[in-house]
RNA sequence: GCCGCGUUAGCUCAGAUGGUAGAGCAACCGCCUUGUAAGCGGUAGGUCGUCCGUUCGAUUCGGACACGCGGCACCA
């Protein structure tokens, strides 16, 4: 016999070897019938699974949100039956769950097109309309690696040899179509139900490495009914409204052409949006750092001395005399990165102890050649502007410094209303320099910090550890925010380098007189300041709070009879700071309102005969249908305040309660 | 870089078994003096991404390239 404990504390005894389809039946009908699974001590396992051991044990009905997993993984491999039945001789690869839905790679010579899909997702819901019972099998893994081999799978076969020795060769069969699979699975296809849709068809390389055969994936999502695949789709729909690149056309903020890959066109509201950013880390950066600028383009000598020409020279822009005479012996090059530029200014000059920590700031304007694929609108380009920095301090400092970052890192979060912030900590890779006494340390100071970090800011931030992922001069915070939307983005790094500043040979002269190398620390908040902009453009859908957006107010008239009034108050908004256009045009007032909404104006300033005659205003804010009126004087007041940056806002109440 | 798809007016998109193209919006010009998300009329606008090939003839078919899109790999 066995004991299993219900959810609600019972304990009851079983003979060994029950299944929890068993139990649901003894329990009720209604709930033999809902049940797909059951949890053993929190696991996930099959309904028909015989159950051998004590246990926590709860019964997984259809719409258990534990169930949405096993939907996914079903669908895939009813996928994949049917590619299988409609195109015999394509090869199966792996069909696992992922975010919102499921994929399976295929290896096929022809490949398959989006035409493909009704097709496919047809013979799908035949396959699940027939409600075949899912059923599983151990094979000896010989017998499995015979089977495959017999009908060609070679990439099972692989597979099968990847499972560690000691774990069961097992295969899931619906029906006539079986797969290896760890499972879990639902008891039979039917309850895959209808609520799937194939969604693309992309290449993806076998095992995920680019050395390997391309596969063709077929993406799908999936979900326990029609209800909640319509609101996947409409929050896509959604999300597409809100994409960066859309939004910089209907707002004409910036544009990319085909004579310059990966690099921006920044129209003029787009470059305010951009400059104000800028503007406003650089505010943040004035009480602890110094600016400072390097060149563009340098001799490849120091990026010999960097390294970077060794293993990052396939990334790099070349840049010559485009005479037809060679002008220089030398080859120069655009840089990647701001580092060295920093040592040398470092360098430039004898520092001391009392120096440091010296902190060195750049806007620096880096190229990178980008492979094709990864250039995505502003979020991948091959020039942009980092918000870089980089501290010299003496070990001791280090874990200091690291602190004082992250500080200066999560409160830019919070003016921009990221609230939900993801520290990580990468340690050393495999690829690394420096000796393992180094790392220890290294290590075990960033750990520290993390912990305080969790001290610090626990409620707001969630930690981590990757292991490995480290670079290869040292350790490294990777700060990830989430957006309005739940996206991720990885922006912020802390990284600690023991390499650099002995490469180029930077030192300072320590109280004791010897020369003593500093800590060089890497860090950005924003990363790059374009896709910074990227993600701001798709966190608020476009619709800046009133500091950032681009044109901050428009006054328009209703009657040409408001014409020179609603100028004066264009001349007086611009006069207190404000970025304000007017609209004078001979057109009606629901044109303009239509237009300027649609242009994502925060603030539309309305005047007619009325308001003229009153010296006031009507205010219309983005995304109201409704109007307040008020006061000439005191509107201008208000939105004077309202634009006042939050760093600036903090400072004020700060001095306030003073 | 790899796989697949795409590129037609400023934007969104239609179109022809191969005989040099069309709509809506925008633009421009008029009329309308207007009260909070499209007033009315008219005009103009295109080397159908680039190059090469097939053809009497190519925007349409084929190829290469460029750029873009969706993934994969990459993001030091």
């Amino acid at each position: 016999m066995i004991a299993l404990t219900f959810p609600d504390g019972a304990k009851r005894e079983y003979p060994a070897g029950i299944s929890g389809a068993d139990i649901a039946a003894q329990i009720s009908k209604s709930l033999a019938k809902k049940a797909v699974a059951v949890t053993l001590n929190g696991e996930v396992v099959d309904l028909a699974e015989p159950i051998k051991h004590d246990a926590t044990f709860e019964i997984v009905t259809r719409d258990d949100p534990r169930a949405i997993t096993l939907i996914r993984h079903d669908a895939a491999h009813v996928l994949a039956e049917a590619v299988q039945s409609i195109w015999p001789g394509t090869q199966v690869t792996i069909g696992p769950v992922i975010e919102n839905g499921f994929y399976y790679d295929f290896a096929r010579n022809e490949p398959f097109t989006t035409d493909d899909l009704p097709v496919i997702e047809a013979k799908m819901r035949e396959i699940i309309a027939k409600d075949r019972p899912f059923t599983k099998e151990v094979w000896g893994r010989d017998e499995a690696k015979r089977v495959f081999t017999e009908m060609g799978e070679t990439y099972k076969v692989q597979l099968v040899d990847a499972i560690p020795e000691d774990q069961d060769v097992k295969i899931y069969k619906q029906g006539e179509w079986f797969d290896l699979c760890r499972g879990p699975h639902l008891p039979s296809t039917g309850k895959v139900g209808t609520a799937f849709k194939l969604m693309k068809v992309a290449g993806a390389y076998w095992r995920g490495d680019s050395n390997n055969p391309m596969l063709t994936r077929i993406y799908g999502t999936a979900w326990h009914d029609q209800k909640e695949l319509d609101e996947y789709i409409h929050r896509l729909e959604e999300a597409e409204k809100r994409d960066h690149r859309r939004l910089g056309r209907e707002m004409d903020l910036f544009h990319f052409q085909e004579e310059a890959p990966g690099t921006v066109f920044w129209h003029p509201k787009g470059w305010t949006l951009f400059q104000e950013l800028v503007a406003y880390m650089r505010r943040r950066l004035r009480a602890d750092y110094k600016e400072v600028n390097a060149p563009q383009v340098m001799d490849s000598v120091l990026w010999e001395t960097s390294g970077h020409w060794g293993w990052y020279k396939e990334n790099m822009f070349k840049v010559q005399s485009a005479g037809d005479e060679v002008r220089d012996e030398r080859v120069f090059a655009l840089k990647p990165m701001n580092c060295p530029g920093h040592v040398q200014i470092f360098k430039h000059g004898l520092k001391s102890y009392r120096d440091l920590p010296l902190r060195l700031a750049e806007f620096g304007v880096v190229h990178r050649y980008e492979p094709s694929g990864a250039l995505h609108g502003l979020m991948r380009v091959r020039g942009f502007t980092q918000d870089d920095a980089h501290v010299f301090c003496t070990e001791e400092q280090m874990a200091e410094e690291c602190m004082k970052i992250n500080d200066l890192i999560l409160s830019t979060y919070a003016d921009f209303g990221f609230d939900k912030i993801i520290v990580k900590l990468s340690t050393r890779p495999e690829k690394r320099v420096g000796t393992d006494e180094v790392w220890d340390h290294a290590e075990d100071v960033m750990q520290r910090v993390l912990k305080q970090i969790e001290e610090k800011y626990g409620d707001r931030i969630t930690t981590g550890i990757l292991p490995g992922e480290g670079a290869f001069y040292g350790p490294k915070f990777e700060y990830t925010l989430k957006d309005a939307i739940g996206r991720e983005w990885q922006c912020g790094t802390t990284q600690v380098d023991f390499n650099l500043p002995e490469r180029f040979g930077a030192f300072y002269v320590d109280a004791d007189g010897q020369k003593k190398t500093p800590v060089m620390i890497h860090r950005a908040i924003c990363g790059s300041m374009e896709r910074f902009t990227g993600i701001l453009i798709e966190h608020f859908a476009g619709h800046f709070p009133l500091w950032l957006a681009p044109t901050q107010v428009v006054v328009t008239t209703i009657t040409s009879e408001a014409d020179a009034y609603v100028l004066d108050v264009v001349a007086k908004l611009r006069e207190a700071g404000l970025r304000a256009e007017v609209d004078i045009r001979n057109e009606k007032i629901n044109l303009k309102v239509r237009e300027h909404s649609l242009a994502k104006v925060p603030v539309l300033l309305v005047a007619g005969k009325k308001e003229a005659a009153e010296q006031t205003l009507s205010i219309r804010r983005l995304g109201s249908k409704d109007q307040t009126s008020g006061a000439l004087d005191e509107v201008i007041a208000a939105l004077v305040d309202e634009a006042i940056p939050p760093d600036i806002k903090h400072k004020a109440k700060a001095s306030a309660s003073n």
